[in-house]
RNA sequence: GUGGCCGUAGCUCAGUUGGCUAGAGCGCCGCGUUGUGGUCGCGGAGGUCGCGGGUUCGAAACCCGUCGGUCACCCCA
């Protein structure tokens, strides 16, 4: 720990991620990106932090997430601000903003990749901050763009290499069925006799909770109540038919939860959640849905409709790891001089300098350490080639490679260093 | 916000009913090889036992508090 007290420590629930496992992370983020690209998912980046009601009404005022999670601070003008804490209603601001929906060409295919905040307390799977990966498609109101979007996140987790995701779908109907649906589950607890408090604490924001209660006889309780998908629209449900079989088409194993109620408000019709087998309470590794009503909710006149997930980059990272997915660390570099003789410190220095300008990973350790040492460097930096730069070799205007590996050395022509590297790396 | 469990070297941990200068493995540094790593041998550095208070002749151990971590509830990606 040595003087580790004295240094200000890390930020309850803000992660660090050194090497080797920044590597992984990004390894993941990458999969990530790179499966929304396939899609023709375009990447934008909006800031960290939006006015607080940008969340307030897009994400809705009476979830918890805006209720009790949220970053918020006012800034020297007295403005409130928060510390985003999902990617959709920031995205569709920009796109607001920006005026895409009146710019044609739609729907619009956007990706992002960044980090988000909530003030939960943390545990397995769940960080203060936290990296997520989206796509939005925006204006596009036919259910293959729901169909694409799931199936492009399911591939997202594949291309990451977690196994055993399953897809859990719903659809939530729209806005006004979700009204009308919760009048009459609000009526129906009403003659429900000692509610758990859990539940009646809930039901004032959003009845559809009572579902996830766990107090015990709520189970019963709860199979006995009116459900959600009978008050789906013939219009919504005809949607969710189509986005079903577009997606049972391709093979997509998806299970069918009408319990699935997300907590964010702006869902309307599908949503979605792709659970890890491996992870603990934590298992949801994305998610997402449409969410049809959201830009007029921010203040837009006119509908503008958009369905997106979002990924958990951190969460998948835990369940690759529980999978057994310890990331090698990887070569440092591939070269790695050496120098024999301190009055030969500035002729390693270029000769460092001149392999990473050609492309070759490059590292030394020229602090005065013995020769010994400087190797035991190289080994630990995984590099492929040893290059001794020492004073009968710089005598003839050359240097000893040697090959790690194997434990070959020839001596090369300093001017040919960079060629014999690369032919060598050819072989 | 509520609850359970845990804080001993850089890491993973041991420390027997409270009792010598607090240990191991790995890692790190050096030497064996004054110009050669990964193996081996030898040596060395490194610890306010999370912090504060209390009990005791004596506390890493027991008690109280506090901070931190972790898992779960809740919520969500």
């Amino acid at each position: 720990m040595a003087d580790a007290g004295r240094v200000p420590p890390g930020v309850k629930g803000a992660p660090d991620w050194l090497p080797p496992d920044a590597a992984l992370f990004d390894a993941v983020e990458a999969a990530f990106l790179d499966t929304a690209r396939l899609g023709g998912y375009e990447r934008v980046r909006t800031p960290v932090f939006e006015h607080t009601e940008v969340f307030a009404r897009g994400v809705g005022a009476s979830t918890d997430v805006v209720q009790k999670e949220m970053y918020t601070f006012a800034d020297k003008g007295g403005r409130s601000l928060t510390l985003r804490p999902e990617g959709t209603a920031g995205v569709v601001r920009a796109a607001l903003e920006a005026g895409v929906p009146r710019s044609g060409g739609l729907p619009v295919k956007y990706a992002y990749a960044g980090e988000f905040f909530r003030h939960e307390r943390p545990q397995a799977g769940r960080q203060r901050q936290f990296t997520q990966v989206g796509v939005e498609a925006l204006g596009g109101t036919d259910p293959i763009v729901d169909a694409e979007v799931v199936l492009l996140g399911w591939e997202a987790l594949a291309r990451a290499g977690v196994r055993d995701v399953t897809l859990r779908l719903n659809t939530l109907g729209d806005r006004g069925d979700r009204g009308a649906y919760s009048e009459r589950l609000n009526a129906y607890l009403d003659g429900v006799d000692d509610l758990p408090p859990d539940v009646e604490e809930r039901r004032a924001l959003n009845p559809l909770r009572a579902f996830d209660s766990k107090a015990p006889g709520m189970a019963a309780v709860m199979a006995a109540a009116p459900l959600l998908a009978d008050f789906v629209s013939d219009a919504a449900r005809e949607h969710h038919r189509t986005v079903v079989a577009l997606l049972e088409a391709q093979g997509v194993p998806l299970t069918h939860d009408p319990r699935l109620v997300r907590g964010l408000d702006y869902y309307t019709r599908t949503t979605f959640e792709y659970q890890a087998a491996t992870l603990g309470a934590q298992n949801a590794v994305g998610g997402g849905g449409r969410y049809d009503g959201l830009a007029e909710d921010l203040g837009w006149p006119d509908p503008f409709p958009g369905v997106g997930w979002a990924l958990g980059v951190d969460r998948t990272v835990l369940a690759l790891r529980q999978q057994g997915n310890v990331a090698p660390r990887p070569p440092r570099v591939t070269a790695f001089v050496v120098v024999a003789g301190s009055q030969l410190t500035a002729e390693a220095f270029a000769t460092a300098a001149e392999l990473r300008r050609a492309g070759v990973a490059t590292d030394l350790l020229a602090d005065g350490r013995g020769v010994r040492a400087q190797f035991k460097a190289a080994d630990r930096a995984g590099a492929r080639w040893a290059v001794v730069v020492g004073p009968a070799e710089a005598a003839r205007g050359a240097v000893m490679l040697r090959d790690l590996a194997s434990g070959d050395q020839r001596e090369v022509a300093r001017a040919a260093l960079v060629s014999a590297l690369e032919t060598a790396a050819q072989e």
